[in-house]
DNA sequence: GTCCGCGTCATTCGAAAGATTGAATCTGCG
DNA sequence: CGCAGATTCAATCTTTCGAATGACGCGGAC
């Protein structure tokens, strides 16, 4: 039996995977948590294989609130691991790679079909990752191909440089100093060749590195 | 008995909706659409209370197919059109405004308590607008309070701030002094309530005011 | 083992941006 | 006509940004 934690801020996604799951006769939803904190916690509450785990949490987060990108790398952080999948709305979704590296056995598309998702799940389950094949191929394209290879951490950076925030804010975020941030601006600016924060998330969009 | 068409591209949010109005006595799910063309054929070849449109279908479609705004205003246009409820994820949508006006009886955000949802449904059904009460309100302070005005020449500037220009830069290219361009953006910061010349254009690019 | 890229931080300094205040035209509207 | 808004400009002043460094630990590559 294979017990997932389905965590989504939509009740209405999780309604959605526990019918999904309530189908599959080796499959059980254990737990729901509706937010990245909430699934932190529970996961490690209770003995779980798999979880689902959304990125975006409260979509209009300006302040602290984890992400899922943070809530899988406390997961796999912490002892006898659960296989985490990640399911995000857009496959653009720059955070995506993030995920992969915080230890995310997989990603999902949640327009992806049904039975695409039992499959992933089983796979995560067994410990297999699903990214072999084709994912990986994309992911890496996107992210090294698309744009002059910007670091992990500065793609975080640039995005919430799109975001609008200020270095301090970014900061604030990312768990940084100020000048840490400048840092990694310094090295955005000079790999994407511009001067200025808007430059760089203009030159970055063009470049299909930020979402449209 | 309220029968209702489930009209959204992600299987998952469809079966979480079809489990959420299962469990109501007075609701009937009698058919679902993962198009917007498909849902404007099933609702003319069958009678339909109620449509949960989705807004967004095939989310990374730039050109051809049709959007759920579109397929509301064809819903809306046939004779005994059914009552459209409008489905989103961003209560930052550009489009929400456009779809009311398309004919749609409301709006539901996805992360939407389930109770607030078959509420909906049920005073669409009864044919009362679900724009009465403060969502009206949102509705117009974003688009005509929030957004509005933005003049000509604030457009232009912001449009070259988007572009990644700086303030001599931007009254060079429109022959202004740098005094006058660092005027006008005062006043799209107080428009679109923000403080930096980066979120005006994140908080812009989200209004839909831009889209190069 | 050494070199290099990444990520982290600090300091200093000049330039740009933003806040504030004020004011001049010109337009459209009641 | 007066009023409101758009557009234009100017002079401050503070904050933020960006440029130029230098430094340290760490992991992979050679």
């Amino acid at each position: 039996m294979i017990r997932l934690l389905l965590a989504d801020d939509h009740p209405v996604v999780r309604a959605g995977l526990r019918a999904l799951f309530a189908a599959e006769p080796d499959m059980e939803v254990v737990a729901e948590a509706a937010t990245a904190e909430a699934a932190v916690d529970t996961s490690r509450n209770m003995r779980v294989d798999v979880v689902l785990m959304d990125l975006q949490f409260g979509k209009a987060d300006p302040d602290g609130s984890l992400q899922g990108v943070d809530a899988t790398r406390a997961l796999c952080a912490g002892d006898q691991p659960p296989h985490v999948l990640i399911l995000t709305n857009y496959d653009t979704d720059a955070d995506i790679l993030s995920a992969v590296e915080a230890g995310a056995s997989g990603y999902l598309l949640k327009d992806a079909p049904p039975t695409e998702l039992v499959a992933a799940v089983r796979a995560a389950a067994a410990g297999e990752s699903a990214l072999a094949p084709a994912v990986a191929d994309r992911l890496t394209t996107r992210t090294h191909a698309n744009n002059p290879s910007l670091s992990l951490r500065e793609s975080e950076v640039l995005a919430l440089v799109a975001a609008g925030m200020s270095n301090r804010d970014i900061g604030g975020q990312l768990f940084l100093s100020e000048a840490t941030v400048k840092s990694h601006l310094v090295h955005i600016f000079t790999k994407l060749g511009v001067g200025s924060r808007t430059s760089a998330v203009a030159k970055a969009r063009e470049l299909g590195a930020i979402r449209p």
